[in-house]
DNA sequence: ATAACAACTTAGGTTAGTCTAACAAAAAAG
DNA sequence: CTTTTTTGTTAGACTAACCTAAGTTGTTAT
C-alpha cells in the first residue's frame, strides 16, 4: 500500500504550467516556463530539481523539460479541477466567463476529492469549460480537440465559435462588449490581406471587422 | 488612500483561532492558542510578534493575548467566509453537515470578495451556518447568541435543538446515526444525577439516553 | 519561603520558495 | 570560426513558517 504524497500549491502550479505549454507530451524550454509563471530562472531551476527528484518531470542540464507519465497525470487532474471550477462558477454561481479564471486558479488547489466529485455531478460531467477548453476526465485523460483558429479560415466559410485561445479578462470583456460568445455562428465575408483582419457576419446579420490578433484567439468549427 | 495589506493563510488561521477562543473580545493564554492550532509555543510566540507588529493583536511578554479592533474585524470576516462556505456546501452542493468543516477551512482563504458575495446572495444572506453558529455580517459584526447547553436544562423542559458546540466529524456522525439534527424538538424526561446523562423524548416519540458529553455539546432554546 | 513545575521566551536550525550576482553553455550573428 | 547574445546553472542571501533545546518567569505545592 503506497502513501499518497501531496504536492504543494506551488509545485502544482509548476506542473500545470509545463502541461499547458506542452499539451502534456511535448518538451518545453525552461525560459518559457519561467516566463509563463513569472518567476526567475533560478527559481525554475531549483523547482525542476525537486520535481525531477520526485520523478514528475525529466530534466537534464541545458536540455528542455518534459513531464513524466506521473507528472502528466497529476497536472491533468489539476487542470480538471481548474476547469470544473470555472464551469461551476459560471453555471451555478452566476459568474461571467471573464471573472472565473483567477478564482479557479486558487480553488484548483483545494484538497478534497469529494468537493470536485460533487461539482462534477452537479454539472453533469461537463466535457468543456466556459472557454471551450476540454476538461480532462477523472483519470487525467483528455479528448484533444484541435479546432482551427478563425484567422486560418477562408472567405465565405460558415463557422461556429467553439472556444477561445486565451482567457484574459480584457479579451473576454472585449468579446462581451460585442456579444460574441461560444456557439455563435458566423460567416467570413472578407479577409484583408495586408493586416489579416476579417469582416464577419454573425447569425443575427450584424457585421463586424475583427483584427488578426482577435481572429487568432477565436477557435472555430465549420458548419453546413 | 490606504493599501490593503493581505495576510497569509497562516496569519489568518492564527487570528481566527484567537477569535474563537476569546469571542473576539476576551484574553487568551498563549498555551491555549498553540494547542488549538497544533503548533509549539515558539511558533506561536514568533507569530504573535508579527501580528503585534501589524497591530492585529496586543501582546506583551508573559501576558495573555487579545485581538485589536483591526484584528477582531479581520478574524470575524474570515469566520464569515468559513461559515458561508459551510452553508453553501450543505445547501447548494449536497454535503452533509459533518463533511464541510475541513473544506471550509481551506476555502475561507480564497482571495475574492466577489466569490463570497455571490455565495451570500445565493444563500439569501444566511444568519447561521449548518451547525447553528452565527455568521458575522459583511462588517464583521456578530449577533451573539448565547444558547444554553442541553446539559444545563431542567426536567420536563420542552426544547428545540438550535446549534452544536462542536463540529467534529465523529460527533456529527453520531448525531446523524440517531437522526438528531438542528430544529429537532425534544423534552427532557429525566436527568441521572450521578453521571449527568439525560433521557429525552423527541417530537416523534422516540426516547433516548444521551451522555453528559453529548448534552454538553447540544445547544437548545426553550419552547412553548 | 523555597522548591518544583508549567508557561513563556530566546537562540538557533530546517525546509520551501523566492531573489540577485556571477559564471557556463549553447545559439545566433558577424 | 570567432564574437556576441541568450539561455541555463550555481552560489549565496532572504522571508515565512515551523521545530528543538536551553534558559526565564510566574505559579503552585510543600
Ligand atoms: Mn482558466
Ligand atoms: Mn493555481
Ligand atoms: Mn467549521
Ligand atoms: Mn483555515
Amino acid at each position: 500500500m503506497y502513501f499518497y504524497r501531496v504536492n504543494s500549491n506551488t509545485e502544482e502550479n509548476y506542473l500545470k504550467a509545463i502541461y499547458l505549454l506542452t499539451d502534456g507530451i511535448r518538451e518545453v524550454n525552461p525560459k518559457d516556463v519561467s516566463e509563463h509563471l513569472g518567476v526567475k530562472m533560478p527559481s525554475l531551476n531549483s523547482m525542476m530539481k525537486r520535481l525531477a527528484e520526485k520523478e514528475l518531470v525529466s530534466h537534464t542540464s541545458y536540455k528542455p523539460i518534459k513531464l513524466t507519465d506521473k507528472g502528466r497525470k497529476i497536472a491533468a487532474l489539476i487542470i480538471r479541477k481548474h476547469r470544473l471550477t470555472e464551469m461551476f462558477l459560471v453555471e451555478r454561481m452566476g459568474f461571467g466567463w471573464e471573472e472565473v479564471h483567477e478564482i479557479a486558479e486558487q480553488i484548483e488547489h483545494i484538497k478534497s476529492p469529494l468537493f470536485f466529485q460533487k461539482m462534477n455531478e452537479i454539472l453533469g460531467s461537463p466535457k468543456q469549460d466556459p472557454h471551450g477548453s476540454p476538461i480532462p476526465d477523472a483519470n487525467g485523460e483528455v479528448a484533444e480537440m484541435n479546432y482551427p483558429k478563425l484567422s486560418e479560415s477562408k472567405e465565405n466559410q460558415k463557422l461556429r465559435l467553439v472556444a477561445v485561445n486565451n482567457s484574459s479578462e480584457d479579451f473576454l470583456k472585449f468579446l462581451n462588449a460585442r456579444d460574441i460568445s461560444l456557439g455563435l455562428e458566423l460567416k467570413v465575408l472578407d479577409i484583408e490581406s495586408f493586416d489579416g483582419s476579417m469582416s464577419v457576419e454573425f447569425a443575427d446579420q450584424r457585421t463586424q471587422t475583427l483584427s488578426q490578433i482577435v481572429c487568432d484567439r477565436l477557435l472555430v468549427t465549420p458548419i453546413k
